[in-house]
RNA sequence: GCGCCCGUAGCUCAGCGGAUAGAGCAGGGGACUUCUAAUCCCAAGGCCGCAGGUUCGAAUCCUGCCGGGCGCACCA
């Protein structure tokens, strides 16, 4: 468990409970919480929700808690107040001995897990043949920070990435190709994105050549060579593309990450045999189905996932229990994250609930559908370029390191080549912030001065009091090192120190959930109280004690070392200046 | 019709069953001879969609309603 304050106050008042109350309870369940009371640091709110269990008044339950805790090392004793709540004020030196304690800690007090697990994760899944468009982009973004964020607790992470590179469309796809005579050397993702809307409208328009694309299809499933070869380049220039992008956004997804509709195809028959074995198939208007028990369609009745369709073809359902299969059978995951989006709730609940009847998830297995809203534009639709189309994702992010390079230019002291190297931090930072810092289950409105802001909750406002840290501490010369004392008079310089203790405490809730806008909200609360900070509590001015000096640097840099590693785990830059 | 999600300050958003619901922006007032003012400080701004219920205590949990969005069989 994590090693923060309110932590340690729960594992004291178990004790507690225990010898004075004679009572069961989980360190987790002990209610402190830190206090919005001015003057109080954390507070316990269990008293009175024991007061019924233990048949007393409720202060008076409080005040038997607080006679049997111990706590004098680390706070002052407690005050009971209001109907029974606990208030907890930590000691200066408890929490100044605390705070240089994280100097020369790279986790910076977050524990790894003691038991990690072995999550796959699915995220991005952009399309073959198709540009990255701003459909793909919350996925990959907030997978990435998952990815991330579970990496440093100490899990093992299978990420994966679940290109569409299969079925009917890649039929028509390769049968117009074949039409127009395609030369495998000069063709660019774009290009391909063309050859995609008139094969589309071609396959709509033109019978004929929907039944060239079918069969093409079907060429494509048996192996056929020169079909194959032809996807294959298709495959291989959109991995290409990929690439860039990911490149571009910092997303540690690689091309040995890939495992598309194509990887888990062979596995298809033989989940439909195992599915039909455990008796968990029905045929229904020709198509064989799963029938997972609570779902109905629009006429009352039971909802399908379908596996085989009416004309043999395999139903996507069945790629997906495909996959749940593989990765907790071959793979041995425990945990199944998909980063996907809400609207395929319905989707995922019913996968899950065929999952669970074939036995592709044990007791043991969780299988989240880390969902998320979409992105709106200023008018509060789904964002759309002007001629309604979807906005290309390298448009999207080169405009926002535009942006950001105007931005940093009005301020910057730094050459033209930093200055493109901080845009690029600055512009890429805003665009994954921006989408991480809210909910990620909400829609979100996508705005470019919003995000690219210098004040409230954004990337900039983080990089800018990073920056100043830094400079700071360039100034200063030699860094105070472990074991340099920690002097808290100041209110913001122990606001500060409260603060970075709380790190273990939100990495740990923002993984319960996979919730990162709660790290974006730490971090922005982080870099609030240290520009407070900068304000009241000169660090190098002249006339200030050496001692006090050593510790506010001591406090600066470790703020300096939350912010970096917090962005991090969020996958963005924070660069030493701007 | 069934199911899921959302409704909090003018705007964009936090809010973990707990005390007087918080930030930022916008609008008002102040602070640069001072480590990066890309900042800080102060004031103002709320029937938490509505109505019931559970609870010592509800923005938070439950039910109903109103308003908005999304999904519901062979495209993934």
């Amino acid at each position: 468990m994590a090693g923060d304050i309110a932590s340690i106050i729960g594992d004291r008042l178990v004790r507690a409970l225990r010898t004075a109350l004679d009572v069961e309870v989980a360190p987790a369940d002990t209610m402190v919480r830190p206090s919005t009371r001015a003057g109080v640091d954390y507070q316990c709110n269990l008293a009175m929700s024991l007061a019924k269990r233990v048949g007393r008044p409720p202060r008076d339950v409080a005040e038997t808690i607080v006679a049997a805790l111990d706590v004098d090392d680390l706070t002052a004793p407690p005050e009971v107040t209001g109907p029974g709540f606990i208030n907890f004020v930590v000691r200066d030196g408890w929490l100044a001995a605390a705070v240089a304690g994280l100097v020369g800690d790279p986790r910076l007090g977050v524990p790894a897990v003691t038991r990690p697990r072995r999550y796959a994760l699915d995220y991005s899944s952009p399309n073959v043949a198709k540009e990255m468009h701003v459909g793909h982009l919350r996925s990959t973004i907030i997978g990435d920070a998952i990815r991330r964020l579970l990496v440093f607790a100490g899990h093992e992470v299978l990420p994966h990435n679940h290109l569409g590179d299969w079925g009917t469309p890649f039929g028509m796809l390769i049968e117009h190709l074949v039409d127009i005579g395609w030369d495998d050397s000069a063709h660019t993702i774009t290009d391909l994105n063309g050859f995609y809307q008139a094969a589309r409208s071609k396959f709509d328009a033109d019978p004929g050549f929907a039944d060239r694309s079918r069969l093409r299809v079907v060429q494509l499933q048996s192996g056929d060579e020169r079909t194959l070869a032809l996807w294959r380049q298709l495959v291989d220039e959109s991995t290409r593309h990929f690439e860039e992008v990911y490149g571009l956004l910092g997303i540690g997804l690689t091309a040995a990450d890939i495992y598309g509709e194509s990887f888990y195809h062979p596995m298809l028959a033989d989940t439909i045999d195992d599915l039909e074995r455990k008796g968990l198939t029905r045929a229904s208007g020709g198509a064989v189905c799963v029938f997972p028990p609570g779902f109905t369609n629009r006429e009352g009745e039971p909802l399908p996932l379908i596996l085989r369709k009416r004309d043999g073809g395999y139903g996507y359902h069945v790629t997906d229990l495909a996959t749940v299969r593989y990765w907790t059978t071959e793979r041995g995951a425990t945990d199944l994250l998909y980063v996907v989006g809400t609207p395929q709730a319905q989707h995922f609940q019913m996968v899950f609930a065929a999952s669970r009847q074939a036995g592709y998830l044990t007791d043991d297995n969780r299988a989240v559908h880390v969902n998320f809203g979409t992105i709106l534009g200023e008018d509060g639709k789904t964002i759309r370029t002007r001629a309604g189309g979807s906005i290309k994702l390298v448009e999207l992010l080169t405009e926002a390191v535009g942006h950001a390079a105007d931005v940093v230019a009005e301020r910057s002291e730094l050459g033209p080549a930093e200055q493109a190297r901080v845009a690029r931090a600055v512009g890429i930072g805003a665009v994954k912030y921006a989408d991480l810092s809210s909910d990620r289950e909400k829609d979100y409105l996508f705005t470019w001065g919003k995000m690219l802001a210098r004040e409230g909750n954004t990337s900039v406002y983080l990089q800018y009091a990073n920056a100043r840290i830094r400079s700071i501490l360039r100034k200063a010369g030699e860094l105070p090192g472990p074991g340099t004392p920690v002097l808290l008079t100041e209110p913001a310089e122990r606001a500060l120190a409260l603060k970075l203790l709380d790190l273990p405490a939100v990495v740990d809730a923002v993984l319960e959930t996979y919730a990162p806008h709660r790290l974006c909200g730490y971090l922005y609360e982080t870099a609030a109280v240290f520009s407070s900070f900068y304000e009241t509590c000169p660090v190098l001015a002249a006339g200030v004690d050496p001692q006090v000096r050593d510790s506010r640097l001591v406090l600066a840099r470790l703020t300096s070392e939350v912010l970096v590693l917090g962005l991090d785990l969020i996958g963005i830059e924070a660069p030493e200046q701007l």
